[in-house]
RNA sequence: GCUCAGAUGGUGGAACUGGUAGACACGCAGGACUUAAAAUCCUGUUCCCGUUAAAGGAGUGCGGGUUCGAUUCCCGCUCUGAGUACCA
């Protein structure tokens, strides 16, 4: 038969679909070896042919190492909470769940269909419950966690605690908010919980605060650094502003140094290493603190100034601190510089210069991002009035404000050395301020030279010094007077981790008053709630303050004898509705209160049991959210008795009140001792108080019971598209697992990722994020890996390739209906509009298409060139906005799996960039219908020999068995396609239908084209399935020894000749050999060569 | 501006540690089969000069260098792509 693709594939894919062929085994005596793909987002466009290279890649990889003996894990996944779906949902009220659910439907039938060895049993989602559920985990851990410094590690939260308890702040060294608190061991305990947890709210790794974050208001949320490009968002480009808000960060800044330090261990390509270093900007130098001044003639004025100040008293002995790189510099210190956002500016701000000063912030507060980066030739600033202190030589210098140096980056402020930097020189040539040179070498005649050769001058104490004794004498100097020392900057900044969206992982938080609290481990997972609409609230909150009930309900604690503590409510959140799961809850905890009653709880109750007083009372009844001690449920009285818990806790009881009289409840509450003095008399209290009251209607106790309890308010931000993919490749380990995120043995069999694959676009976000993850896990003892990718490979974008029609403007500036060919457009006025690529031929426009394309293009008319119609052509990303996507689809029905697989592996190296073309995709399926027809006969029956293979057959065979060994090692799976094709164009030619050579050639191609190879398995006999683990043939390298070998003959270095020459044959003997021969005396014409070099089995040259 | 990657026929690309530049494909040209088309197969295909065949010359972005020999190593430059952006 004919090589029939489509029934050979849909047979193989359902085969083992059915049979689980590729499920990974997590106990194995086989080495493991874990590939894994970036898992996708599962977008509503579906695969584009650019989006499956990777994963072909990554599977050619899993089948070449199963064939290899190893046990591989290779699984997908969706990263399926994102924007997309939720900005659908906004125009649609779609819910995102069902969107997801559709393309992730589309995804996986895209994926099925190009035969992919995935272990689809441990597929996970990073929008599912049973998922996020563990992100929320891992988001506890870090909220419970701070990094130890002196440890270099993160450490239980409960550690640090323990710390404050026993010796107060004092010898923590924590990577923790600028702003903590010095405190003793007393002074901590006299703290309320509430400043406590303010406290180390500071150190936890992951925090609330206060920060100034990327504003996207058309997306309603704030973006991470790497989502914004150039002032705007990168998903859909809306301009994105500076704001400040409260929002949940993590403190990557915390592993800075072992981020850069572990790039060092892993095989990642040296580009995304050099991104990441860049994004970590570890510089190293020194802070030093120039002392603020008095104004040189304090005037009235002057004066003035200090007593405005904010910090309430005399500025002189407070410090500007700057941060160097060249603390060598400093004796060429000639003004200071602040950032116009800097705090210290308007105290600093002399009268006479005020006006100047905050015309000067007004302005570069205008400047958009974009002005100030385009501007940077301009110089700009404004003085201050004031003056500092340098403290090496204690000279005044005045003090600028300048918007070229950020607020965000060191200290906001920077000395300024004209002599060696060049903004600091532009800046002074413009002010007209010194520049002093501080290197013998300097020459600063028309710009700044940094140099650090040479020995210093004007510089007191460093004079003759180098530049490295010189810094370290500085240092030490700058130290001694405490005025400065050694250290190390990062540019990178703690990672935003909250969106104000829907569609993500809601954050396990509730909050009393400011203060955040993690959920009950229990309560996991937080489920995302349900909203009526996926937009903010009208007073611009986040989506799910949408959400009904969206509160934090904290089961009671377990009753102490003597605590019978109650749940601390407070006023805040109101819910209506009735939670049955809650009320069960307490019902079992009212039970468990009155099994053991306390000593005064016990005399009330025996004067008010069986009516006594005249009504029914039950004691430990629960009430909406609280259980009273005593309640007449008729009267509608409830008695509150002064627990130990009531008396910390006024507040709270006065909530209680309040809810219990809004559920038609009077209190009345006793304490202790007026309960021990004379029960008797309480007792006639509450007696008349029961007869007072009118007779309550009767409550369900599931229904009204519960109504109106207060709850605590949710976070109701989401947590970013980045969480959920920061730790999947463990889930996957153990994909199933409800007890752990990935259990302990499992962890250990998989360790990490052997080789990921996936696009250099996440090089400072996921890839960043994944590894401060992981490095924290691995702190936490919970994995075994400092590092989570050990390979790691940037597949190439596949660009598209749009075309494009040029629509003439008429003199009104209006569109027409007239199209201009591309040749012309310089001499009309147009404006280019994307042509679909597939009514497009060779740049040619098919114009009846083009009519029939758009409606309002049915009457289009044309302007020429030789009569036809030229497209535009330019390289961009593939998108269906752009009308140059491929579908993978149509060229799988076309010529099936198998050769789409090989021809993206033949367009070129696996991680170039480069455009689509579907020309070429001919040749790879000619060669598979060849390597087919190696098996059979003229007549298309199948027929193989089971005579010896020939020395030919045998050279051809163990020549690709080494060629792919060695191109998918160093993963070059272009070049083996090609050499697929000289050994199949090679047996071919032989008429090879050697049954041994051919079942071996089967077993090395199957990592290719596993379909067409499976079908060919079986005929050859074998068991259906057991491609997939069969051996890798062994190479013999006896099969291409030759004994023959033809030498290109070269005269200087000029190939001229080739001669057959005898490989035994040794260098002396091969020079006499070429030189006798008779074609090599036409060259030499009579001349007697200089020199002859011989390398043996590779060249002659003869040098004349 | 800085950092990194790259530049090879009409096209995608190959040449792994310096050793026959252009493998393998696409495209194109010519041919075979066929009434014809499709499919398939064969031949040629870096450029220039020349031709019956030959023989010669140039050639891996540009200019230098090292070497018997350079697409490969070194120096300078041009262009393209990516990242980054006043980082003190």
């Amino acid at each position: 038969m004919d090589y029939q693709f489509k029934d050979i594939e849909q047979k193989w894919q359902q085969f083992w679909a059915d049979n689980q062929t590729f499920k990974a085994d997590d106990n194995s005596a086989k080495p493991k070896y874990y590939v894994l793909d970036m898992f996708p987002y599962p977008s509503g466009a579906g695969l584009h042919v650019g989006h499956p290279l990777g994963y072909i890649a990554s599977d050619i990889f899993a089948r070449y190492k199963r064939l290899k003996g190893f046990n591989v894990l290779h699984p997908m996944g969706y990263d399926s909470f994102g924007l997309p779906a939720e900005q659908y949902a906004i125009q649609t009220g779609q819910h995102p769940a069902i969107t997801t659910e559709a393309n992730i439907a589309t995804y996986r039938r895209q994926l099925d269909q190009l035969g992919f060895s995935f272990d689809w049993s441990r597929e996970v989602r990073t929008s599912s419950p049973g998922y996020y559920k563990w992100t929320q985990w891992i988001f506890m851990q870090l909220f419970n966690s701070w990094y130890n410094k002196a440890a270099d590690k993160a450490e239980s939260i409960d550690k640090l605690v323990a710390h404050f308890e026993q010796n107060g702040s004092a010898g923590i060294d924590a990577v923790s908010d600028e702003e903590v608190a010095t405190f003793t061991a007393a002074e901590w305990k006299a703290l309320s919980k509430e400043e406590q947890q303010a406290e180390l709210l500071k150190y936890r790794l992951t925090y609330l605060r206060e920060s100034t974050v990327n504003w996207c208001a058309a997306l309603g949320t704030v973006l991470a650094n790497d989502e914004v490009k150039d002032g705007f968002s990168e998903r859909g480009g809306y301009p994105v502003e500076q704001k400040k808000m409260m929002q949940w960060s993590m403190r990557i800044t915390a592993y800075a140094e072992r981020l850069l330090q572990g790039l060092d261990t892993i095989d990642w390509p040296e580009p995304l290493k050099e991104m990441q270093r860049n994004w970590i900007g570890k510089s190293v130098g020194a802070s030093v603190k120039f002392l603020i001044s008095a104004p040189p003639k304090p005037s009235p004025e002057g004066r003035a100034l200090i007593e405005v100040s904010p910090t309430g008293g005399d500025l002189e002995g407070a410090a500007i601190e700057v941060f160097t790189t060249r603390v060598d510099t400093i004796f060429g210190v000639t003004f200071l510089v602040l950032a116009p956002e800097h705090e210290l500016v308007p105290a600093l701000t002399t009268p006479d210069q005020k006006k100047e000063i905050n015309a000067y912030i007004a302005q570069s507060k205008k400047k958009s991002e974009l002005d100030r980066m385009s501007d940077t030739k301009t110089v700009s600033g404004a003085f201050t009035g004031s003056y500092v202190i340098n403290p090496v030589n204690n000279e005044q210098v005045p003090l600028f404000i300048a918007d070229y140096v950020l607020a965000g980056y060191g200290t906001g402020a920077v000395m300024a050395v004209p002599s060696g930097d060049q903004r600091d020189y532009l800046f002074a040539k413009h002010y007209n301020l010194p520049i002093m040179p501080i290197m013998d070498i300097q020459n600063i005649e028309t710009e700044a030279d940094p140099t650090k050769e040479g020995k210093y001058i004007n510089s007191d104490f460093m004079n003759g010094l180098g530049y490295k004794e010189g810094t370290a004498k500085v240092i030490a100097f700058l130290e001694a007077k405490g005025a400065g020392k050694a250290k190390v900057n990062f540019r990178m900044r703690d990672a935003i981790f909250g969106r104000q969206r829907y569609w993500g992982e809601p954050v396990p938080v509730y909050f009393k008053g400011d203060l955040p609290y993690l959920i009950d481990e229990k309560d996991l997972p937080l489920v995302l709630p349900e909203v009526d609409k996926y937009l903010p609230t009208e007073s611009g909150e986040p989506p799910l303050a949408r959400a009904e009930g969206w509160n934090y309900r904290q089961a009671p604690p377990k009753p102490s004898p003597e605590g019978r503590a109650y749940p601390t409510h407070q006023a805040g959140n109101y819910r209506e509705t009735a939670d049955p799961v809650y009320y069960e809850q307490l019902k079992e905890f009212s039970a468990d209160n009155r099994n053991q009653p306390t000593e005064v709880e016990n005399i009330l109750w025996q004067l008010l049991r069986n009516n006594q007083a005249g009504y029914k009372i039950r004691r430990q009844h629960a009430i909406g959210q609280f259980i009273a001690d005593f309640v007449s449920l008729e009267k509608g009285l409830a008695i509150e008795l002064d627990g130990h818990h009531h008396k910390l806790n006024k507040e709270a009881d006065d909530a209680r009140t309040e809810v219990l009289n809004h559920l038609g409840f009077e209190v009345i509450r006793f304490t202790n001792d007026e309960i021990l003095k004379a029960p008797q008399e309480i007792f006639e209290v509450i007696k008349q108080k029961l007869n007072s009251l009118p007779e309550r209607q009767k409550v369900s106790p599931t229904g009204g019971d519960l109504e109106g309890a207060r709850d605590y308010a949710y976070e109701l931000s989401t947590m970013p598209g980045w969480a959920g993919s920061s730790w999947y490749w463990y889930r996957y380990m153990d994909a199933h697992n409800d007890q752990e995120f990935a259990s302990r043995k499992d962890i250990e069999y998989w360790k990490d990722v052997d080789l990921y694959i996936g696009g250099s676009e996440h090089a400072t976000g996921h890839l960043l994020y994944s590894r401060f993850w992981n490095k924290f896990l691995k702190d936490m003892n919970l994995v075994v890996e400092e590092e989570p990718f050990k390979k790691l490979i940037n597949q190439g974008h596949i660009q598209g390739r749009s075309n494009f029609v040029y629509r003439l403007i008429d003199e009104m500036g209006r569109g027409t209906n007239t199209f201009v060919s591309h040749g012309l457009i310089k001499q009309y006025k147009t404006s280019p509009l994307h042509v679909d690529v597939n009514i497009v031929e060779n740049d040619i426009l098919d114009i009846n298409k083009f009519k029939t394309w758009r409606d309002d293009f049915a009457n289009a008319e044309f302007i020429l060139e030789n009569g036809k119609y030229v497209c535009g052509v330019e390289i961009e990303k593939m998108s269906k906005s752009k009308y140059n996507v491929v579908n993978p689809d149509v060229l799988v029905e076309r010529y099936g799996a198998d050769t789409l697989r090989m021809y993206e592996m033949f367009l070129g190296p696996l991680e170039q960039s480069k455009p689509w073309n579907t020309n070429g995709i001919e040749g790879v399926f000619k060669f598979l219908r060849k390597f087919w027809r190696l098996f059979h006969n003229d007549q298309w029956q199948f027929s193989l020999s089971d005579a010896e293979p020939t020395k030919a057959e045998l050279k051809s065979l163990h020549k690709i068995i080494r060629k792919v060994e060695e191109d998918v090692e160093r993963f070059s799976f272009n070049t083996s396609v090609s050499s697929f094709m000289i050994a199949v164009n090679e047996l071919t030619d032989l008429k090879c239908n050697n049954r041994a050579v051919l079942q071996e050639l089967v077993v090395v191609l199957s990592a290719y084209a596993p379909h067409i190879c499976e079908e060919l398995w079986v005929w050859l006999g074998n068991q259906p399935g057991s491609l997939s683990y069969a051996p890798y043939p062994k190479f013999n390298a006896e099969y291409l020894v030759e004994d023959e070998y033809s030498y290109p003959i070269s005269i200087n270095g000029k190939t001229k000749i080739n001669l057959n020459i005898s490989l035994s044959l040794e260098p002396k003997a091969i020079e006499e050999f070429v030189l006798a021969n008779a074609d090599m005396q036409k060259y030499l014409d009579g001349k007697t060569p200089k020199k002859v070099i011989v390398v043996k089995g590779r060249i002659v040259n003869i040098v004349l």
